[in-house]
Parts: C-alpha cells; structure tokens; sequence
DNA sequence: TATTATACTGTATATAATCACAGTAATCAA
DNA sequence: TTGATTACTGTGATTATATACAGTATAATA
C-alpha cells in the first residue's frame, strides 16, 4: 500500500471527518465545495487516485459510495502472547482488535497489549489487563514502558537511563530491577503505557 | 420521545446495520428491497414516521440523507462526584460522556464511576479510575458492588449478604470492613462493577 | 362515527450524483 | 524527450435517489 500525497491525505481526511460528524460520506461535489475545487471531476479523480493505493474502496453507481479500508477502522489490536523474534505488531500476535472510540484514553493507543505476571501489581497493574501502549510519546523516567530485551518483552517502569546503563524497576518488592547494558545488549523501547482496561467477566 | 411500531424498528435497525457493516446510510430502495416493499415510497413514509418520533433526522434532497439521533450515540455517561440525595446518574453528575464501543468489555457497562479514595487497593483499583458498572447484573458474594448507603456512594466487595446484616469489605488492610442492618439502615445496591479504566495522563 | 396512524402499492418527476470524455499544466523518473 | 503521475477545469450523459401525488386497506383513538 503506497503513500497518499498531501493532497490525497486531505481528501481522505475530509472524507474521515464528512463521516465522523455527518454519519455518512461526501459526494464529489461536497468534496469539491470543501476544497474549492470548481470541478466535482477533480474529487473523482482524487478518489479514484486514492482506491488505487488502497485506502478506500468506491462502490459503482451507488451514490456517496465511498467505503473506508483504513487499518484503524478494524480497530485497535489486542496483543496476547508475543511470538519470540518477530515485530509486536505481528499478525500472528494480535489476539483480537477493540474498536476504535477516540476518547476513550487520552492519549492515542496504538495497541493493547495483555499483561503476563505480577511484577507491576504494586502500581496496580494486574495479569490478564490490558494495557494501552502509545509507540511514539517520549521515555521518560518514571514512566511505565513496554521495553524488549533481545526476544523477550516486558513492562517496567524506566528508573533509569544512560547510555550504557538502563534500569527497569518491577512494581513488586518480591522481583528484583532489571539493568541493562545497552552496548552489550539489545534494549528497544516498544513504547510507554498510556492506560489501562481490566475486564471482569 | 414516543415508542417505535415494531416494523419502524425494523427499519431503524436495518439502518444502523446498514451503517455499520457498510459505512453509509440505505436508500429508500435499499430499505424496499430488503424488507420486500415493491414501492420505495413505503420505505420513505416509514422514515417520515421514525423522524416525526425523533429517532432520526433526514436530510432534504441529500442521497442517502439519514442521521442517526438515538440516545447510545451520546455515549456512555462517567459520573464524578455524585451529588448527595439525588439518583446516581442525574444529569449534574455526568462529569463526561465515552463513546459507545461495544466490545470494550464483556459484559454491557451502563456507566463509569471515578473512584475516591484508596479504600480497594488491594484489588488494584485506585483512586481515579473509572470503574464501569452495570446496573443490571446479579449482586452476588465475591463481587465488587456500588452501593448506596443512605446518601453515599461506595465501591467494596460484598462478602456476606442476609436479610438484616450486610458485610461490605475494603480492600485495604487500612480501611475496617461496613456492616450495615437493611432493617434499619438503608442499602441500595446501584450495581456491580464490570470493568475498570485507568487514564495514564 | 369520523379521524388519525399504520402499512403498504404504483406512478411520476425533479434533481442529486456518478462518471465518462476532453482538455491544461506542472513535476518527476526512465 | 517521452511517458507517468499529480492536480486540476469544463461539459454533459446517464442513472440513482428523493420525494410528491394518488390510491387501498386495517386497526386504533376520540
């Protein structure tokens, strides 16, 4: 799946937001309007730039037939176990996805990840929660992130931080701290947990 | 706000349907074919029908012009401190409103509480969190309530119910267990609670 | 008993909307 | 320097869609 230009960002955009606060989808001339396009010819064009690549699906002869094949719109992943070696985010690895609502948390979720063991139940992080990960906010000390250490990935809080000497501190006075030394080991930080879900059922 | 007719659900029903597995709202001769009229027209009086009721609103010569107005679209309501005296979910204590997402948690959560204090520690409940409850659900032994004591609102675990002792534990070594005579002291039980939410923030 | 609401068929039409065809212009890669 | 991609204008045919008008029939309401 390629890249949409600026402009094709923007029109999937308004196409994004056409359904968030009108609960359906633009036609060519809204979309026109939108834009100050003086041809609704324009927006097809757009559209079908942007089918090409992917992102959306158009639905011929059906007015506003605009379908939305965006990755989110299948929800949030949940990720279970993590296969030794590969990516988190791997096919493999998602057990289930949660469908998007915005506000939920207050900062964006990339994924869920499910909590294995105890070593954070001080903090009040139980197994079997999930917990919300964001991949991109900044590691900070004292915060709780989603650290892998060569194939193994683990919740800690960041104590912490130097270049060659890491450490991440179990919430749990029966586990001892992990340090690293990120020159002889590998560390990669998968993100930092930004909430939390327990489901009791 | 009035009932809908059992066919006028129908055809609610078929929109939001409609909406969900397809991304945008049916024509009136979608709606005639899939509920076998023979007249689009029988599909567009029956949406004159479900607008004049409120449940809908129809956009003026817009294709596929039909807005959702129900009541879930508003969202699940998180209720921060709760007003003595009055019930629970009065309007002044709606702190906010969550998006619906259906399958955020098992079981169907009628609304969130913020917790106060750190009286449930122990289960890993803290202050701040939003706890989701369902009103509905069977108070039972074991189970983490909202209850209502005269004019306050507590989260605790029941452990032992009978017709004139009710023992509600904290889940804190800190905090001493409330027992409570129905008999004489009056008990609501507003629900159980099936979820919890943290916002790291 | 008249009226209103429900639940349709059937026809017709204005207009909303898709979508094809014909251009212009700029940028970028082969 | 030819071709492909992007980013549009402009026109118009076709069809998808909303929606008015004219009916029929039944059940509930006043």
């Amino acid at each position: 799946m390629k890249g949409l230009t600026d402009r094709q960002q923007e029109i999937l955009d308004l196409i994004k937001s056409n359904l968030e606060n009108n609960g359906l989808p633009p036609t060519r001339a809204d979309i026109a309007r939108t834009l100050g396009f003086k041809s609704p010819n324009a927006a097809e064009q757009h559209l079908r730039a942007i089918e090409k690549k992917g992102f959306i699906s158009i639905l011929a002869g059906a007015s506003r037939g605009i379908i939305l094949n965006t990755e989110e719109d299948l929800g949030i992943p949940v990720i279970g176990l993590v296969a030794a070696g590969g990516p988190i985010l791997a096919q493999e690895n998602i057990e289930k996805r949660i469908p998007q609502a915005q506000n939920i948390l207050s900062n964006k979720v990339d994924y869920y990840l499910r909590v294995k063991g105890d070593s954070m139940v001080d903090v009040g992080i139980y197994e079997n929660d999930l917990i919300g990960v964001n991949k991109k906010n900044p590691v900070k000390v004292g915060s709780i992130v989603i650290a892998r250490i060569g194939e193994e990935v683990t919740v800690k809080t960041l104590e912490s931080i130097s270049s060659n000497h890491v450490v991440l501190k179990a919430e749990n006075s029966e586990y001892s701290n992990i340090e690293i030394n990120p020159e002889k080991d590998e560390i990669v930080f998968e993100g930092t947990c930004v909430g939390l879900l327990r489901d009791f059922s």
